[in-house]
RNA sequence: GGGCCCGUAGCUCAAUUGGUCAGAGCAGAGCGCUCAUAACGCUUUGGUUGGGGGUUCGAGUCCCUCCGGGCCUACCA
């Protein structure tokens, strides 16, 4: 059985992420795991949230709660809304995890006994008010090119000229406006990721197979000015996982933490151990996904992440791996994505601009916002949500293409025949044909999803729905039954069977919608087709069903004008 | 300022290594059907592939340039 590792980019904990993180990771990731089940692989699909950082303890402080307490409630928050967009992870865990420290300390165990961490001193701009380092963006003041008052420490959003937080005049803390700064020495680690350039190098030019987009970004890492550089991989913060523990090979790093990006990828390995603790497994049931030594060698391991997060996972990430000499997974493919643009302008979190994902799902089910997200995935450039296209996809594709289909074949039976599989009639020429069609389409279909070519996908599935109704009008079971109604009942055998099909198919797409198609039709055969016309042939005459409520309803004009209006932003 | 990506019918997007009049969905037009969520089917109208130049027997697909977006990254005189 094909064992596939599957990762979604764990989302930021602080706050709710709008419609074009979710089509850039987790609802693609999402998509692919629930195909490659279907076809009956071994499938392990993790996330959680990336819990550490300065904005989580900003985002804790300005909710007035403590850090650990706020992220635990957010993480629940974000847990719900994957559950309710339908988000199938085999774990959704959290990087503030004991298994996260564990793991992460001991990467930066293994990369220093390697040579691949060393200490460097450098000076750091520390407020007493605030009683904490200020790392160089929460740092303001007046620009000393422009003359722009809120620059911040590392660049100046007015001029664009990069900064450092010395340069600034009147500098003050981001946090609290307090000028009683002063710069103070203090220790931290970084990642000799330059000592691995060229392993590095020659890995990104064996991953022949991945989109121009993933591999030039990671080029450009690697040879771009005087090449990789290496990384400061600690902070001084008080939230994180802790650089001073016992068993360190250093001292003095008291009160530091490990950088957020350092420890967040390593989070899929631990939340992969989070899972078998979860399950009460064996260490060997999770590291049987990630080490080669111990059962890994023959699992593929696919990452879905947006553009931004890719020199992570083409760089940093894997330098850990690879530094830490021990056998654990690389990535084998990276499917990455473009940004979702709202509506002729960027989401916007600060300006309440953009579908939020707890707003989608106030508005509608999740298998609209998946159909349409998934069917305009942005895989080869920015894509836009527009509510108008909105309004038309989910109508046309949804409730008239597919929901139609469904009313107006199992609405016939129950007229004609009774809510049950007709029986009588053979198949003719018509429906040798329809076979042969969906049998073309569904392996293009496979195609498309085994290549992880989303939007051909949506659009071949939605070809094999498209192929239900022209093979209704042209059978015309309504015509036939008046003069042999024998003949109309295979026809609407065979168009029940469709139905079934149909559901199979499209689960990884709109697994609410397929649900209550198989709920319908009284069936558990789900399994992914693989002769067409035998598959056709799964639900027997006399087979009971009963018709559905409508699957899928229309968006009015009236709604998507109201919606148009309120998430315009401008609040 | 560099590096990379993109700019294809009104809209959203396709077009194997350059090669049979540039395709699909939606919208528009016409016809058909009546089982169905006023749904479905068939036919059909739209593009000098951002502008200009070049290479080639032949370019949306390569090169140069300009315009317009996006991403990454940096201030060398």
């Amino acid at each position: 059985m094909a064992r596939t590792l599957i990762t979604s980019a764990i989302p930021y904990i602080n706050g709710i992420k709008h419609l074009g993180n979710l089509v850039g990771s987790q609802l693609p990731a999402d998509l692919y795991a629930r195909y490659l089940r279907a076809r009956g692989d071994d499938v392990m699909f993790i996330c959680a949230t990336d819990e550490h950082g300065t904005p989580a303890e900003l985002a804790a402080a300005k909710a007035g709660k403590p850090v650990a307490e706020y992220c635990a409630e957010m993480h629940e928050v974000q847990a719900e809304l994957g559950r309710g967009f339908r988000l199938s992870f085999d774990h959704f865990g959290r990087s503030s995890s004991a298994r996260n420290h564990q793991l992460t300390q001991h990467f930066a165990v293994r990369l220093w006994e390697r040579g691949y961490i060393e200490e460097r001193t450098e000076r750091q701009m520390y407020s007493r008010a605030d009683n904490r380092f200020l790392p160089d963006r929460y740092i303001e003041g007046t620009c000393p090119n422009c003359g722009y008052e809120k620059a911040r420490g590392d660049q100046c959003e007015n001029c664009t000229k990069q900064l450092d937080p010395t340069d600034l005049i009147n500098p003050r803390s981001a946090i609290s406006g307090s000028t009683d700064l002063e710069l103070r020495e203090t220790k931290h680690l970084y990642l000799l990721q330059s000592k691995l350039r060229d392993e590095l190098d020659r890995w990104i030019d064996s991953k022949t197979d991945w989109p121009v987009l993933t591999t030039s970004i990671a080029k450009k890492w690697l040879h771009e000015g005087e090449g990789l550089k290496d990384r400061g991989i600690t902070r001084d913060l008080g939230w994180g996982v802790p650089v001073q523990f016992p068993g360190a090979p250093w001292s003095g790093m008291e009160g530091k933490v490990f950088y957020v990006w350092f420890d967040a990828p390593i989070e899929y390995i631990a939340c992969t151990a989070e899972w078998a603790d979860f399950h009460g497994l064996e260490e060997h049931e999770w590291r049987r996904w990630w080490r080669l030594d111990e059962g890994a060698e023959d699992v593929r391991y696919v990452q879905f992440m947006g553009k931004d997060n890719v020199p992570f996972h083409t760089i940093s990430f894997p330098a850990t791996i690879i530094g830490s000499g021990e056998p654990w997974k690389l990535v084998d493919y990276i499917k990455s994505f473009n940004y979702l643009n709202y509506d002729g302008g960027q989401f916007s979190t600060s300006q309440g601009r953009g579908v939020f994902m707890d707003q989608a799902l106030e508005i509608l089910p999740a298998d609209y916002w998946r159909w349409w997200l998934l069917s305009h995935a942005p895989e080869n450039s920015d894509s836009e949500f527009t509510w108008e296209n909105f309004q038309t996809s989910v109508n046309k594709d949804l409730a008239d293409v597919l929901g139609n289909f469904v009313s107006r074949v199992t609405k016939f039976c129950r007229a004609r025949f009774g809510e049950v599989v007709p029986a009588g009639g053979e198949w003719g020429d018509t429906e040798r044909a329809l076979v042969a069609e969906v049998e073309r389409r569904v392996r293009q279909y496979e195609a498309h999803m085994d290549a992880i070519e989303i939007r051909k996908a949506a659009a071949e599935l939605r070809a094999i729905w498209v192929a239900g109704n022209e093979y209704l009008q042209t059978a015309a079971p309504w015509a036939v039954f008046k003069t042999d109604p024998d003949r109309a009942a295979a026809i609407i055998r065979l168009a029940l069977n469709l139905v079934r099909l149909h559901a199979i198919l499209s689960e990884p797409f709109i697994p609410d919608g397929a649900g209550a198609l198989f709920t319908a039709l009284k069936t558990d055969a789900k399994a992914w087709p693989g002769d067409i016309a035998e598959a056709l042939g799964a639900l027997p005459p006399g087979h009971a069903f009963e018709v559905p409520d409508v699957l899928y309803r229309k968006i009015t004009d009236e709604e998507r004008a109201a919606w148009q209006e309120r998430y315009a932003g401008k609040r």
